[in-house]
RNA sequence: GGGGGAGUGUCGGAAUUGGCAGACGAGCAUGACUUAGAAUCAUGUGCCGCGAGGCGUGCGGGUUCAAGUCCCGCCUUCCCCACCA
């Protein structure tokens, strides 16, 4: 028999369909379409293994879509603007451009092996002019509708990035940032910001959308939507200063609980609250303006303190609670956020734990809670958990709290005139503002004429210059290329200067499944602000994206801006529906095999508790078996390297699990040298012990994909990575599992090519038999596949599999064994779509199984003449019985009965009752002789 | 502190939504074919026990003829948010 042979037949294949351009996809209004996406990647160079475990399974589905007579839309692109680029360019003198076009050739021929199919006319890459002109003339129709605007503000920056982010980019409690770690500091600058925050409430609703729930509570949370009041106190007049503006001493409070009014006993502000200098008395002046400054600093340094305690002081002046006339004590302290709420709060000690615990320390008034006599023990419960009758509470005494007490304040406070109703949110506009070349170039220009003046859309693209000078510092080059920086005034022909700033790439993801519809629409011709970015009718056969796939880490980033931007279009216009993704569904994460570290024998001598090394012989983690016993002598030392840095290792000098540890120090004149190695080795080969973890360089436990196609096909790595894990949580890498797939796939191979030695005369039950695996495989391949359970289509196929190999001696070259082999390539069509063409085509079956109609199972098939059910005897399996599928209750209990083991349980004891729950079954109840 | 996942053999993982726990693989063991190995094929493989049998889905309760699955109370772990008023 030929040998499955994957590396030949794939490339064959694959330029066979593109040539066919099998994967080709055009509007066709007799047929219903489906348009599948999976996140695009950032040619950063190489794909990883991650990017196959996302897209493979995305394909496969796509293609089983394709064979259920869908008109499947599967295109691919490149998300190609960003800050690598930028840092390539600096540290190896090659052009951004240069560098992403070179990754973007050599990613494509990446994805091409991967046998997927992408519609590679519609491919479209974000950081060529003809993309980024839409997306500029999206941010000058944004700004024309007011949702770009320029503000001055502090605003989160990343110091080795360069470059302001978003908050959504800053990430945790150590306020990282998103790309590169580093700790972000507080800046004030002049930033651009995309008004997100209009489309809060849109964004919190979900019901015409299929998502994991997991990603609608992560950007719920985001949004950080609460209800609740604003309440205005005013600052007692004494306290205001002489040239006070009328209301100026209003200080407004937001607060969710406005029934809990009557118990404020003070008032926190914001250290950068505006109204603190204003107020603050002359003998707090001193007091205040030292902590305003100590508040500016901790924002500033790392604020890692886990122990929270509460700081803060007294400005000396006071402010009217409205509900009741009490004069209470203005403060300043920084858990009070400018940034959240009005940056003023009202202090309720008695309910809330902040403001109990900073009354504590200050000794400020802290009201008794009273129970009236009546209360009983469940409403004292509730009270406990914050529920109960609101007291002391004037015209509201008596009223059950939170609710309906707050809604009845808040209809009150309305008619008062003293606060309203209000919403609170913590999402925060999107600053896209990046001070980096390597970018989207923001369509602006400033004038000191007529100020900012939006770039007229005839007059795009602002072109990205590409002869530009790259600071080592990271500065924009932009801002010192005479030839882009000046230009004249759209608005009055005066001098004027651009804006330097590019857009955050999260701009040009938002809306590139619309981009995919019509690559570089109308590149070339002049657009006006009634253009379209794409070609409508593309738009309306195609959009939105009934799927898409990709990691969960976008929840907060590219899925929340890609919701906003096409509510945002929809308001412009430029489409008619309000989601982009109609499901959505994330995978999860392949991290990296556990190993063993290379084992070192090292010669050299003790000083103190440290080994200095001479000489460093390698040897192999993967040669295990040759490794030398663990040494710790006196001029020798010998084992496993669990870890290591640039000057030491730590050796495991010792077998068991207590695992002896040795320090060996590597110095100038260690000399390194592995077997089978040329010329000296260096510290950075050794391999060290590894548990599971990500997946990066520097730990050498990346896996390449390419090697592994080139070592087994593509075919084995995508049925591979279906299988393995289960797809939304991921989990480490297993480098030997893949063998159990090397040997399914050619089980499939000899399935078809391989006649058997033996044959065997066919019986009509196996006939039957046959006829119901096929079916049955039928079935469940399509309801997992549906269902993103690729691990178990995976399983089914292998059943299946192995249910013709124990038919193929009895049917091998019959009708039937044709119809349930081809039966198994056409649902291995979206799973190995290279071996199925393959096998298809050598039965001498039509061009392309991928052309095909997929299979359809019938119920009927599926029905057994006979069934074995289980006998349980007070819930423990006694015995089996085999009955008539269709057979009724009396004979299945009779037939349990009468089963041997199962007779021999009950003597002796009385039955009580006996249930066969549909007919699947028997489950009988005794109890002892004596009644127990 | 709040929210959301997850917890099943040695490992990855299955379990018509309450119905025989461990499908399908990996690994391991034994056997066949080989001079030998690799590959392949066959068989076995949750734990304890020679056996009959008993015990088993993070832990403790409960509901039920029947619980991995439902209810109550905990533990561990991962992720997200967090002086959010």
């Amino acid at each position: 028999m030929e040998p499955y042979n994957p590396q030949e037949l794939e490339p064959k294949w694959q330029r066979r369909w593109e040539e066919d351009a099998l994967y080709k996809s055009s509007i066709d209004a007799t047929q219903p379409k489906f348009y599948a996406l999976t996140m695009l990647p950032y040619p950063s160079g190489d794909l990883h293994i991650g990017h196959w475990y996302a897209m493979t399974p995305s394909d496969a589905r796509a293609r089983f879509k394709r064979m259920q007579g869908y008109n499947v839309l599967f295109p691919m692109g490149f998300d190609a603007f960003g800050l690598p680029a930028e840092n390539a360019a600096i540290q190896r003198a090659i052009h951004p451009k240069t560098w992403t076009l070179r990754n973007v050739e050599h990613e494509r021929e990446q994805l091409r092996s991967m046998g997927a199919m992408f519609d590679w006319e519609r491919e479209a890459v974000s950081c060529l002019s003809g993309y980024y002109r839409w997306t500029e003339w999206l941010f000058l129709k944004f700004y024309e509708m007011g949702l770009a605007y320029r503000k001055k503000s502090p605003v989160d920056y990343c110091p080795n990035c360069k470059t302001t982010l978003a908050r959504e980019q800053v990430i945790g409690e150590e306020r990282i940032c998103e790309r590169c770690g580093t700790p972000v500091v507080k800046k004030d600058l002049a930033q651009w910001f995309w008004r997100i925050t209009k489309y809060a409430d849109e964004l919190l609703d979900f019901s015409t959308i299929d998502w994991p729930e997991k990603i609608k509570v992560l950007q719920t949370n985001w949004v950080g939507r609460s209800e609740g009041a604003e309440v205005v106190f005013k600052v007692a007049p004494e306290n205001l200063p002489a040239d006070a503006k009328p209301g100026e001493g209003d200080l407004v409070v937001f607060t969710t609980r406005p029934d809990t009014l009557w118990g404020a006993t003070f008032m926190v502000l914001a250290p950068e609250h505006p109204l603190v200098n204003r107020i603050t008395t002359a003998s707090q002046k001193e007091t205040v303006e030292t902590y305003q400054r100590e508040a500016t600093r901790q924002t500033e340094i790392e604020r890692l303190s886990t122990e929270k305690e509460k700081t803060g002081v007294f400005t000396g002046a006071y402010a009217i609670n409205p509900v009741n006339g009490a004069r209470i004590p203005v403060w300043v302290a920084d858990y009070v956020l400018m940034t959240y709420g009005t940056g003023a709060i009202m202090a309720v000690p008695a309910h809330d734990e902040r403001d109990f615990a900073f009354a504590k320390k200050f000794s400020l008034p802290i009201p008794v809670v009273i129970c009236p006599p009546d209360w009983h023990g469940e409403e004292l419960a509730e009270a406990y958990h914050g529920d109960g009758l609101v007291v002391n509470s004037g015209p509201f005494d008596g009223v059950m709290a939170p609710h309906p007490a707050v809604e009845k304040v808040i209809a009150w406070l309305e008619e008062q005139g003293l606060g309203k109703g209000a919403v609170n949110y913590r999402l925060r506009d999107w600053l896209i503002s990046r001070q980096r070349y390597w970018g989207a170039p923001i369509p602006v220009v400033y004038c000191d004429q007529c100020g900012i003046v939006p770039v007229p859309y005839e007059e795009l693209p602002v072109l990205l210059p590409d002869d530009v000078d790259f600071m080592p510092t990271g500065e924009s080059p932009l801002k010192y290329h005479q030839g882009f920086l000046n230009t004249t005034c759209p608005k009055c022909g005066g001098p004027a200067t651009r804006e330097t700033d590019t857009m955050d790439t999260f701009v040009c993801s938002s809306w590139y499944q619309y981009a995919y519809l019509s690559p570089y629409y109308k590149e070339g011709e002049v657009a006006h602000a009634d253009s379209s970015p794409w070609d409508p009718a593309e738009l309306k056969y195609w959009a939105p994206v009934d799927t898409y796939t990709g990691g969960a880490e976008h929840a907060t980033m590219h899925l929340i801006y890609t919701r906003f931007f096409t509510k945002a279009l929809r308001d412009a216009g430029l489409l008619d529906f309000d989601e982009p993704m109609l499901q959505y569904r994330c995978q999860g994460i392949i991290l990296g095999e556990p190993r063993d570290g290379d084992c070192v024998d090292v010669t050299g001598h003790w000083e103190g508790s440290a080994f200095l090394a001479d000489h460093v012989q390698v040897i192999s983690f993967k040669d295990r078996e040759s490794w030398p016993a663990p040494v710790r002598g006196e001029t020798r030392v010998c084992g496993e390297v669990l870890d290591r840095d640039d000057v030491s290792l730590k050796v495991r000098t010792s077998d068991g699990a207590e695992g002896e540890i040795t320090v060996v120090q590597v110095g100038e004149r260690t000399t390194i040298t592995e077997p089978g190695r040329e010329g000296a080795g260096s510290m950075a080969d050794i391999l060290y012990h590894l548990e599971v973890e990500k997946m990066s360089k520097s730990k050498k436990n990346v896996v390449a994909p390419d090697e592994l196609v080139a070592k087994y096909g593509a075919d084995t790595v995508r049925a591979y990575l279906m299988f393995g894990w289960r797809w939304e949580l991921g989990g480490p890498w297993d480098s030997k599992g893949i063998e159990g797939v090397v040997r399914w796939l050619n089980r499939v191979w000899a399935l078809v090519m391989e006649e058997p030695y033996r044959r065997e005369t066919p019986v009509p039950e196996a006939e039957r038999e046959l006829l119901r695996a096929v079916h049955t495989a039928i079935k469940a391949v399509t309801e997992d596949l549906e269902g993103f359970s690729f691990n178990t289509v995976i399983a089914r196929l292998m059943e299946y599999t192995n249910a013709l190999g124990k038919a193929k001696e009895a049917f091998w070259g019959t009708p039937r064994w044709d119809e349930a082999v081809s039966g198994l390539l056409l649902l291995l069509a979206p799973i190995a779509p290279h071996l199925a063409e393959e096998l298809w085509s050598r039965m001498g079956k039509p061009y392309s199984v991928h052309q095909q109609a997929w299979p359809t199972w019938d119920a009927a098939m599926l029905v057994e003449d006979m069934i074995e059910i289980p006998v349980q005897i007070n819930g423990k399996v006694r015995g089996h019985v085999t009955v008539a599928a269709d057979a009724d209750e009396e004979t299945i209990k009779a037939a349990a009965l009468a089963e041997a083991n199962v007779k021999a349980t009950l003597a002796g004891k009385k039955i009580v009752k006996i249930i066969v729950p549909r007919g699947r079954l028997v489950s009988i109840v005794v109890a002892n002789q004596d009644g127990e």
